[in-house]
DNA sequence: GACCTGCTGCGGCTTG
């Protein structure tokens, strides 16, 4: 039987109402993957490649189909991790379940209590919900789960690639075990992506115990033609003579910002700036261009900090093909949201992962015939006598080029999977707990580790985070005469407090205020001072008021301003890609997707390296007491030789591939320290500041914890003892040759 | 040298 055949009748009637022609292959792969079966399931497709229905298809005919295992409960529970994304899908499924009269209901925050306690009243049908709402009907009503879930057939994550490796992918993880713990089922799993670096992994995200079993959709290769463009551009410096010309704004932000409004005037596109400062900028040039010429206005910013209003209409003038309208944004625009397809992609400087690369690429091109269009821009400092050698070697162009020819290998930055996770074992700690009303630490450890997602934390780690949340001055949690653990004082306050539900960290904001209305928010380490002007929501504005306790600055339209600082972690490299990188530099080819001043860049680059020859050479001497060390690694390596050689007293500076040393203040040789660190087994004793706080349960955790979470995954100490040897081993050849 | 995501229950009010 063929897989239409196969489906229930409501859904063969549905699909010959959207007049398909035929399934897709991904469609067809799902249908027969899922119907019949047990199996766990991840299909994989470009954006818009039919995902949905390849899983939803199946699932409904099986709920349609097949005896549920209880009377009660919701059938289907799909996961998604942003409000807007199950909003879309809530749309999209309420009509493929029409003609099935299956239910269909949406659930997070801004969903009003009538529909929640109406499902709660009588749980059935599919189930649209984000991790945290998941985590609060469990806090929340841990008595109730086995019976809302018992009949569940099977779970559906949307954009799995953003959880594989996330604190709230851990979360999700522990919420889909405990939900099996809980009704005593295995529940079917099934992972939707558009870009999986490694299915294995993926694979292991989804099923620990049995990753191999789980089958594999892959849609046939996407088919989209790609086109791509690298400009480069010159800032800082002297400015040559002749090319001073009339105009009077000369500035490459300035340029990139007039070959954006040519080229993109008139249609759907999306310019990624690289942060939210970057996209103020350039959308208020943008519209400055335009109001010049009297056009209308089709350029506008959209990143998270700008109001829900703000960027809803932004949105909605994305999806209506009338009114050609190009978003200068950060990734707010690259997950799943349907905003229909965009001309071309404009990229201003490297990305920072090749992943996010191509999930921004599969937002153009997805109409039958018309290719994938990549416009990268990307500007690199005019070069004087004093010149650092990271602009020497052009190693923003040169990654730019790296990522591009990655995309084009589809290679994606796999998920690392031997992070310890401890802030967010804490928060599953105080959820088990608050879900079960108490828990034994026998369980928990069962529930958590040897069965849950925190398979690397072993139980002697396991006691010592207990007994830290548990000690006096901490007091998450606090055990009974009977040895069962409870909430502490401290942990029923944070429980009780609807923030308890995510597992990230979010920053302390002001809200920015015109004339009552909001217009976005900005983080509160600003200094900012009535009077002071700042470009926000692509307008120019005047601070009036500050008011410190209510977190309120009112605003109002001014003639000048800058970007505002919204703050922000460094990005982190992968390994690949910096050899990718250093590939590019000790090449010859010269990609033909460069413009001529690109080009050029990538001519220089390539002398200056070989000049340095910082490819044969590991330790290059830059200035009396400063060096250059090519660690030919990603930032987690790079970082971790760096802060043990900041240990001995050097001072760092960290470039992609690069250590620069300052040799002034240590108290021995670089070679010698080198030497010390080649020969450790741990470098902890070198660290002078490796207890960083950066995620939400942290500030619970002792330092020796903190320093373990940070070495499973912040920090590589192997991979560093390892590079210091390479380096050494290098410089030894190295010197032997010259003798 | 960066980006993004999410959130309950209840008291008190108005309105039909």
């Amino acid at each position: 039987m063929n897989a239409f055949d196969r489906l229930a009748p409501p859904l063969q009637k549905w699909i010959r109402q959207q007049g398909w022609p035929s399934l897709r292959p991904v469609q067809t792969a799902g249908i027969n993957a899922i119907l019949g079966t047990n199996n766990d399931v991840i299909i994989t497709a470009a954006t818009a490649g039919g995902k949905t229905e390849a899983a939803f298809l199946p699932l409904i005919s099986d709920v349609l189909l097949e005896e549920p295992a209880q009377d009660h409960g919701f059938d289907l529970v799909y996961i998604g991790p942003l409000k807007a994304l199950i909003n879309d899908q809530t749309r999209r499924l309420e009509d493929m379940c029409r003609e099935a009269e299956l239910a269909v209901v949406p659930w997070h925050g801004d969903i009003g209590s009538g529909v929640k306690s109406r499902a709660l009243k009588a749980p059935r049908g599919v189930l649209l919900i984000t991790p945290e709402s998941l985590e609060a009907l469990f806090v929340r009503r841990g008595s109730s789960i086995a019976t809302l879930f018992g009949a569940t057939r099977a779970i559906v994550l949307d954009e799995l690639h953003t959880l594989l490796d996330s604190e709230r992918g851990i979360q999700l993880r522990s919420l889909m075990n405990r939900m099996e713990i809980a009704t005593g089922r295995q529940i079917r799993r099934v992972g939707l992506s558009a870009t999986l670096g490694d299915t294995g992994l993926a694979r292991h995200f989804l099923r620990r115990e049995a990753p191999d079993d789980v089958v594999l959709c892959e849609a046939a290769g996407g088919g989209a033609e790609f086109q791509v463009q690298l400009r480069g551009y010159l800032t800082g410096g002297k400015v040559p003579e002749d090319e001073v010309a009339a105009k009077d704004d000369r500035s490459a932000e300035a340029a990139i910002a007039m070959h954006l409004f040519e080229k993109l005037r008139g249609s759907n596109n999306l310019v990624f700036a690289g942060s939210r400062g970057k996209v103020e900028l350039y959308a208020d040039r943008l519209r400055l261009l335009g109001e010049a010429q009297g056009l209308p206005q089709e350029f506008y910013p959209h990143h998270a900090s700008l109001s829900k209003e703000h960027r809803e209409f932004v949105e909605k003038r994305l999806k209506d093909a009338s009114l050609p309208t190009t978003a200068v944004c950060t990734s707010t625009l690259e997950l799943g949201i349907d905003i229909g397809s965009v001309t071309c992609v404009a990229q201003i400087g490297a990305p920072f992962t090749v992943a996010s690369l191509a999930q921004r690429l599969g937002r153009s091109g997805r109409r039958a015939g018309q290719p994938s269009i990549l416009r990268q821009y990307q500007i690199e400092a005019r070069l004087e006598k004093s010149s650092h050698l990271a602009d020497r070697f052009r190693l923003g162009l040169v990654r730019a080029i790296a990522m591009i020819e990655l995309y084009l290998q589809k290679w994606y930055e796999p998920p690392r999977s031997s992070a310890l996770h401890l802030s967010t074992l804490v928060h599953q700690i105080l959820a088990v707990i608050a879900e079960r009303g108490g828990a034994s630490a026998e369980r928990l450890y069962v529930t958590l580790c040897s069965k849950g997602p925190f398979y690397a934390v072993d139980t002697t780690l396991f006691l010592a985070v207990l007994r830290q949340i548990g000690s006096s001055d901490i007091a998450l949690i606090e055990q009974s005469d009977n040895g069962l653990l409870f909430l502490g004082r401290q942990g029923e306050k944070l429980v009780e407090h609807y923030s308890f539900y995510a597992v990230f960290k979010t920053p302390e904001e002001f809200r920015l205020v015109e004339q009552g209305k909001d217009l976005g928010t900005l983080p509160v380490d600003n200094i900012l001072a009535p009077g002071m002007t700042i470009i926000f929501s692509g307008r120019r504005w005047e601070i009036v008021e500050i008011h410190e306790r209510e977190k309120v600055i009112l605003v109002t339209r001014s003639k000048a301003g800058a970007p505002p600082l919204f703050g922000g972690d460094p990005g982190e490299i992968h390994n690949q890609v910096v050899e990718k990188m250093f590939e590019v530099l000790e090449g010859k080819a010269v990609p033909i997707y460069l413009c001529k001043q690109a080009a050029a860049l990538l001519a220089e680059a390539r002398g200056n390296f070989a000049l340095t020859e910082a490819g044969f050479h590991r330790i290059i001497a830059t200035g009396e007491d400063s060096h250059l060390i090519a660690t030919r690694k990603g930032s987690v390596v790079t970082n971790t030789l760096a802060l043990a050689l900041g240990g001995f007293g050097f001072e760092t500076s960290i470039y992609d591939g690069f250590i620069e040393v300052r040799t002034k203040e240590a108290k021995l040789r670089l070679e010698d320290a080198l030497a010390l660190i080649a020969e450790s087994k741990r470098l902890s004793l070198f660290y002078r500041q490796a207890e960083p706080q950066s995620e939400k349960f942290h500030p619970f955790l002792s330092a020796d914890l903190l320093q373990q979470d940070a070495l499973s995954c912040r920090l590589d100490e192997t991979g560093a003892i390892r590079l210091a040897s390479e380096i050494l081993a290098s410089t030894q050849q190295q010197t032997a040759r010259n003798r």
